[in-house]
DNA sequence: GTCTATAGTCCGATAGAC
DNA sequence: GTCTATCGGACTATAGAC
């Protein structure tokens, strides 16, 4: 009768892809083994490759299934705006990741770790990498005049990148304020009046 | 009466230095093995820690010793002129980081990895961060009225440090062409003329 | 679907010979 | 100063019982 007890299949992948996040975020993918995934979530080793198949499932799993999908919803966001501001985009993608620290945790250690080629998340980084910027300067973003947008894309992600990195750093900061006073570097008066 | 033969303590220890920094950035610190370092400098487990005494050891090594000591230099030409200008500082970085890919390329993946508290390298990344912009805030910077220094320089040392991660996930990037991009959206015209 | 058991390898660190 | 040998433990993955 009770089809959705306590242990289900749902339950224990989510509980798998939880504290796949977390340990991908503090130890990173070399740093974490399958025996501290499958002691958090109450199996054996066994018990949690039956659901990822190997070590390099996890990564797929945490990246394309649980990553992406909430920066591409903001993206589809902007692409029904007839002139979208980059400032608005911005902030709504700080909004988002603001909640969701574990996962930009992950992000930022994955990114940095991913930098060597035979990485298993290397292609995955330099592809999304070039898509973000691709699929933005296809928007017919509304900025003043003589502003260069890929300059501007690519040195704003750059401090999304980084700001991430001290937001993480140490407990209690606020990400949404500290972006407000990037806001004021990236989109200075007189130049952005009107465009933010 | 040779005491610098080809297997002098000096070259094994920049040996070590180098094995470790190129390791530590591609595996991270808990993806490093001291076994592979003994390898690539021709010698034992047991030979390396004779060097370094533990694995933590070669950390200090590395940030104190080795990663520090070229940015020191660029902050103190700053500190000696009269009205120093943050774009000038900012390029002298990227320059002298230009020229270290390898040392950046640590630097970036144990940036992410010490998020961990419970990293040997935290505190050394907290601190660093703090030191960083509480030093740079004692100069005298020449900037247009109104601008806010403190947030100039959250902003740019975010950029960099996120710009510094794209420069090193594609082979062939030029960062110096890359942070010249970067200067245009960080210091525009006209509030920036005559202060950069 | 989850377990135990095990294979085979690698880990950091120490002791002690030379 | 560098080695061999060794400790105790961790790792991924597989095989096979239930």
């Amino acid at each position: 009768m009770n089809t959705s007890d306590s242990s289900n299949d749902n339950d224990r992948r989510s509980l798998i892809i939880d504290a796949t996040v977390r340990s991908f975020g503090r130890l990173g993918y070399y740093g974490t083994s399958l025996q501290r995934i499958a002691t958090e979530v109450g199996l054996t080793k066994a018990g949690v490759l039956h659901y990822v198949g190997s070590k390099e499932g996890l990564l797929d799993l945490v990246l394309a299934e649980e990553y992406d999908r909430d920066t591409l919803q903001v993206m589809a966001a902007m692409v029904v705006q007839e002139r979208p501001l980059i400032a608005d985009m911005w902030r709504r993608v700080v909004a988002v990741n603001a909640k969701r620290p574990a996962l930009v945790h992950m992000f930022s250690t994955l990114s940095a770790e991913a930098l060597d080629p035979d990485h298993p998340a290397h292609a995955y980084f330099v592809d999304r990498e070039r898509q973000t910027v691709t699929s933005a300067m296809n928007i017919n973003w509304s900025v003043p005049d003589g502003v260069d947008v890929e300059h501007v894309l690519q040195a704003g992600l750059s401090m999304m990148d980084g700001l991430q990195l001290r937001w993480l750093r140490s407990p209690g900061r606020d990400l949404n304020a500290m972006w407000a006073d990037c806001e004021d570097v990236l989109f200075p008066s007189p130049l952005w009046d009107g465009y933010r």
